[in-house]
RNA sequence: CGGGGAUUGGCGCAGUUGGCUAGCGCGCCGCGUUUGGGACGCGGAGGUCGGAGGUUCGAGUCCUCUAUCCCCGACCA
């Protein structure tokens, strides 16, 4: 992408009561624009980070057999009211609208219900699970009050899935599963070193289950580290018997604030048995199938990534979700200058390798400052001072040198 | 939903105890000088001050209502 054909543009300051980190950066390098407050567009650069988070996530779920479906934003109350979250009281962030005939729909902030519903008509015997269905969905919830930038939104993306299996012992198999799933694409992600297992509250069925709760300061939640098992608990279930449950002594807790990046979550059969979702087993007795359901927050891990990643000088998005690896910046307007940044975008581009290429008539300092507040891993600078040399100078976000290459073995360079 | 703060060109802000054609910075347009870490000069364009009502000779400044945004709290992926 040519920045002079970008229609967004970067800013030097940020309004003064947008004080989180994520959305100050974020607003200011040109990757969402505020519509109101909780709920942000994602423009080209946001949205490319956005895709590339999904693909990671994608990747993953698809590696533990799951199939990628999208349900629907506008819900009927009825099939609500059979689990008795349809209430305002219940579910106090519902967003509510009417037909033209006047009867009452929902937009989704979940879609537990919906799926389940949907699974009563493919699901009948046991050789139809395990199913597990996963997708990407922007979820809606009329939070009282929304906060902390793209973190905590009204409307947001989230990767939510859900498992059907047969009994207890194929949901523990598939859980398990997907926790080292999802422990893979936080690692993917640049988060992984941060980002901990954590004993939450687990309702009816489990005393827990499990958040991936990754340390950051503007994180809503705080969790007890235990270090020396990599796992930490959410204060809202840290009492001794969880204590005693978990064999961690109070005084091994490191108390850190977090924000919540996942959660994976055991129904048992509760919700099959209210919604009536069954099987066939190999007796031929009807069972209540056993669900599972295991979010990812993509927009949020976006915010805790610019959060967490980022530096004085701007966003710094490891080469996974990058909206680009390389920012090619060219000074000057001399022919040969021009030429050879030409050059090197279309070679670039040809071989796949995405590219910021900073073609504006601007300053060199303006080039620099937005390179880095942008956050690209790689930057290449292209000038009459380079031409003279027969090189090219490299530059990654994250290092303060920079090195001379040949145009040559620029792309063996660049890696991914 | 409780408490606090805010709303003035595209963005960020200032605007005294009400007083004349509402300022500043950034950005934008034009010309020129510059050109490796957010240059400089000159000349321009752009706002009726969130909305409604009121007080007053006169309202961005005061009053009432209302909308929206932000922060703290309670609640949540």
């Amino acid at each position: 992408m040519r920045l002079t054909k970008l229609f967004t543009r970067t800013s030097k300051t940020v309004a003064a009561d947008e004080v989180s980190k994520n959305a100050q950066l974020l607003i200011r390098a040109g990757f969402v624009h505020k519509e109101m407050a909780g709920v942000y567009a994602y423009t080209p650069l946001g949205l490319k980070v956005l895709e590339n988070i999904k693909s990671i996530v994608r990747e993953e779920m698809n590696a533990v057999d799951s199939q990628e479906l999208i349900m629907t934003n506008l819900q009927p109350s009825a099939i609500w009211e059979e689990t008795g979250r349809w209430d305002d009281k219940v579910v106090d962030v519902w967003f509510k609208t009417k037909l033209k005939d006047d009867s009452e729909i929902g937009l989704a902030w979940s879609h537990e219900e919906p799926i389940v519903d949907m699974m009563k008509q493919y699901v009948t015997s046991y050789k139809d699970l395990p199913i597990s269905v996963y997708q990407f969905q922007t979820k809606l919830r009329n939070e009282l009050r929304s906060k902390s930038g793209i973190m905590r939104g009204r409307e947001f993306l989230m990767k939510d899935m859900y498992s059907l299996t047969q009994d207890a012992k194929q949901h523990d198999e598939y859980y398990d599963s997907v926790k080292e799933a999802y422990k893979k694409v936080y690692d993917r992600l640049g988060i992984g070193e941060d980002t901990y297992i954590t004993f939450a509250s687990g309702g009816a069925f489990t005393k827990f289950s499990h958040e991936f709760q990754t340390i950051c300061e503007t994180g809503e939640d705080t969790i007890y580290l235990h270090r020396g098992k990599n796992i930490a608990i959410n204060e809202e279930v840290l009492d001794e018997d969880s204590l005693t449950k978990l064999d961690i002594k109070r005084e091994d807790l490191e108390e850190v604030k977090s924000s919540e990046v996942g959660n994976i979550f055991n129904f048992g059969t509760d919700k099959s048995e209210k919604m009536d979702l069954t099987f066939t087993d190999e007796d031929g007795n009807r069972q209540f199938v056993h669900l599972g359901s295991y979010g990812i927050g993509i927009s949020r891990v976006m915010g805790v990534i610019a959060e967490k990643l980022s530096d004085d000088r701007g966003l710094v998005w490891p080469k996974s979700v990058a909206p680009a690896l390389v920012y090619l910046i060219r000074l000057g307007d001399e022919p040969e200058v021009v030429k050879q940044a030409d050059e090197l975008y279309e070679k670039l581009t040809s071989e796949g390798i995405e590219v910021l290429y900073d073609d504006r008539d601007m300053r060199a300092g303006e080039k620099f400052a937005d390179a880095d507040l942008i956050g690209i891993p790689y930057r290449l600078v292209i000038s009459s001072k380079t031409v003279e040399q027969g090189v090219i100078e490299l530059k990654e976000r994250t290092s303060e040198d920079t090195k001379s290459v040949q145009f040559a073995e620029i792309s063996n360079l660049l890696t991914r």
